[in-house]
DNA sequence: CTAGGGTTAG
């Protein structure tokens, strides 16, 4: 470092204790500091107030360039934040320089550390000059860093204060935005973003379309994501393939009878529209045609996808696959696995899973073993869903040693474990009646840093239902609001299931209402669980309003149903009327 | 930045 440098060093430490705004009362010669700063030797200058020094190189109005550099590296060697103002002005240098992957980078070290609130920045950079505009992009930039640092709850804040203070957003930060509170599942905070962006005239695009489609349809509500479709429409945006594929999906993973008709007709209608089905929307309504057990359609749907030219893949075929092995067609699932092979597509470890699954569930372990060693012959590596599903197998044949081992054996090979896999080993203790070994595993979870989730309780409850201990089933309920964890359908089913066994049907309906105060409906399995209750304690007038109960409410009665009914019901003296509502003769006449 | 396949509770 020259001697020249030095004297500089000497007169910046010098006004150390005044305020950051003060003007240096004896300011250098400007050149003379430029050639200073453009050294960026900072480390050597020993600087005894780097905040004072950046005020200064503002007043002298240093390229922005170099500011940039010195701030940056101060607040890394000083272990400090910049102040908000500070960070506004930079933020308008660069801006004006149009160095917008300077603000980007900026932005994301701003954001990581959340030293400065959104309040401040907001109220700030107006006050640092700058255009309108500039800012608004500046705040877009913001929006976008938060998402990026998964600080999703601090982009929501920001867009909505960047309403009042008039600043323009646009698609590159909300889009995104909006993508991940889909991920996250925040569907309300997904619609009021979107009537949010439309009430701003933010110029929506077809992907922000999509995205917010795409929530819907996530979330089960399919009316929501047809109003979409319509908005787009009068918005001057036309669906596209992907639109189409995201509602079709909506349609298939959705509960609900006569759906992949409703898919199949949306199908249909892209097609009208002159919109050209891709591999992506046959991989989707095929999957959607095998979870519902009809492989007749889905393989319909394959041969009609090649007819037009299009390539099922490995996804395709992983589809059938499990769809063929889920209503016994073993034999047909293994030719078409060799038939996939045959045309050069290579088995991937989902294809393994799915055979080993479906090998498992029709208690053929021997070939579910085969399989899980012939995997590493291939290359491909063991997941954790490998394991699960081998361990499941184990637990559901007894083996419980062999589980176990495989636990073992996994960890050698770093897979690590999760909370499946406890559950699946709960369900073998559970089902050898060995509550011991159970309660140890539930402690030994926590302790490796994994939580119990939905599926853990419902195991759980299950197990003391079965065992007679439906009260002791109950109180785990408010154990699991206390966890955060909200109980599903099936866990009142199962906890119903449970009174009704023990032949308590007060404390049966109790649950239900139970249930009802805590947000969920009545399905079919919930019924049928009451109806066929009531029938086994030969209250057959009860079942019979809740068969009627359950027509009424426009729930469909299915296969189970009408066992229950025909089993039950109709041989002793009830009879049906073109409703499904049964009607007793004795008591009629 | 949108859309597709595999495990556990029944």
């Amino acid at each position: 470092m020259c001697i020249h440098s030095l004297t500089t060093q000497t007169r910046l430490c010098s006004s150390t204790n005044s305020s950051l705004t003060t003007p240096i009362s004896d300011p250098f010669d400007k050149s003379q500091v430029s050639d200073l700063i453009s050294k960026q030797h900072w480390s050597d200058l020993k600087l005894a107030n780097p905040f004072q020094f950046l005020q200064q190189l503002f007043d002298y109005e240093a390229d922005s360039e170099v500011i940039l550099t010195y701030f940056k590296w101060s607040q890394r060697e000083f272990q400090v934040s910049h102040s908000i103002q500070h960070y506004c002005k930079l933020f308008n240098l660069l801006a004006n320089a149009k160095k917008y992957a300077q603000i980007r980078s900026l932005l994301h070290e701003f954001v990581k550390n959340e030293t400065h609130s959104n309040s401040s920045i907001f109220h700030m950079l107006p006050l640092c000059g700058g255009q309108f505009c500039a800012n608004s992009i500046i705040i877009d930039m913001l929006l976008l860093a938060y998402v990026k640092n998964l600080k999703l709850h601090l982009a929501v804040e920001a867009f909505e204060r960047a309403g009042p203070y008039g600043f323009k957003l646009s698609v590159l930060s909300c889009n995104p935005m909006l993508s991940s509170l889909v991920k996250e599942g925040k569907i309300a905070v997904v619609e009021n973003v979107y009537k949010e962006m439309i009430r701003r005239r933010i110029e929506l695009d077809l992907i922000s379309f999509n995205t917010v489609i795409n929530g819907f349809c996530k979330a089960g509500k399919l009316r929501k994501a047809g109003d979409v479709v319509e908005d787009m429409k009068a918005w001057g945006v036309l669906p596209s393939v992907v639109t189409y594929n995201t509602l079709i999906d909506g349609y298939c993973k959705k509960s609900r009878v006569g759906k992949m008709y409703k898919a199949n007709s949306l199908l249909k209608e892209m097609v009208a529209n002159e919109i050209c089905p891709n591999e992506i929307t046959y991989n989707i309504l095929i999957d959607g045609f095998c979870k519902d057990g009809n492989v007749v359609a889905a393989m319909r749907v394959f041969k009609e996808m090649q007819g037009l030219g299009l390539n099922p893949s490995v996804v395709t075929y992983n589809s059938l696959i499990s769809g063929l092995f889920n209503v016994g067609r073993v034999e047909e699932a293994c030719r078409l696995r060799d038939k996939m092979v045959g045309l050069h597509l290579n088995p991937s470890i989902v294809t393994y899973n799915t055979l080993i699954h479906g090998f498992s569930k029709k208690k053929m372990l021997k070939e579910a073993i085969e399989l899980f060693e012939d995997i590493s012959n291939h290359g491909l590596p063991l997941n954790v869903l490998t394991f699960n599903t081998l361990i499941d197998a184990y637990c559901k044949a007894g083996k419980m040693e062999e589980a176990v081992a495989l636990c073992d054996a996994m960890l050698d090979r770093m897979v690590c474990p999760n909370i499946s896999t406890y559950n699946c080993l709960l369900g073998g203790y559970y089902k050898e009646g060995n509550m011991e070994a159970a309660g140890k595993l539930l402690d030994e979870l926590e302790k490796n840093g994994l939580r119990a989730d939905l599926a853990t309780y419902n195991i759980h409850i299950g197990a003391l239902c079965k065992q007679g201990e439906s009260r002791k089933a109950v109180k785990l309920l408010d154990e699991m609001f206390e966890k955060g964890l909200v109980p599903n359908q099936l866990t009142y089913n199962i906890l119903m299931a449970g009174y009704c066994r023990e032949g308590n049907l007060r404390a049966a309906l109790n649950v239900r209402k139970r249930m009802e105060k805590d947000g969920k409906q009545s399905n079919v399995v919930t019924c049928n669980v009451l109806i066929k209750g009531f029938c086994a304690n030969g209250n057959l007038e009860k079942a019979n309003t809740c068969l009627n109960e359950m027509l009424e409410k426009g729930l469909v009665p299915n296969r189970t149903t009408y066992d229950i009914i025909r089993e039950e019901m109709m041989d002793k003296g009830f009879v049906p009327d073109i409703d499904g509502h049964l009607y007793n003769d004795s008591i009629n006449s």
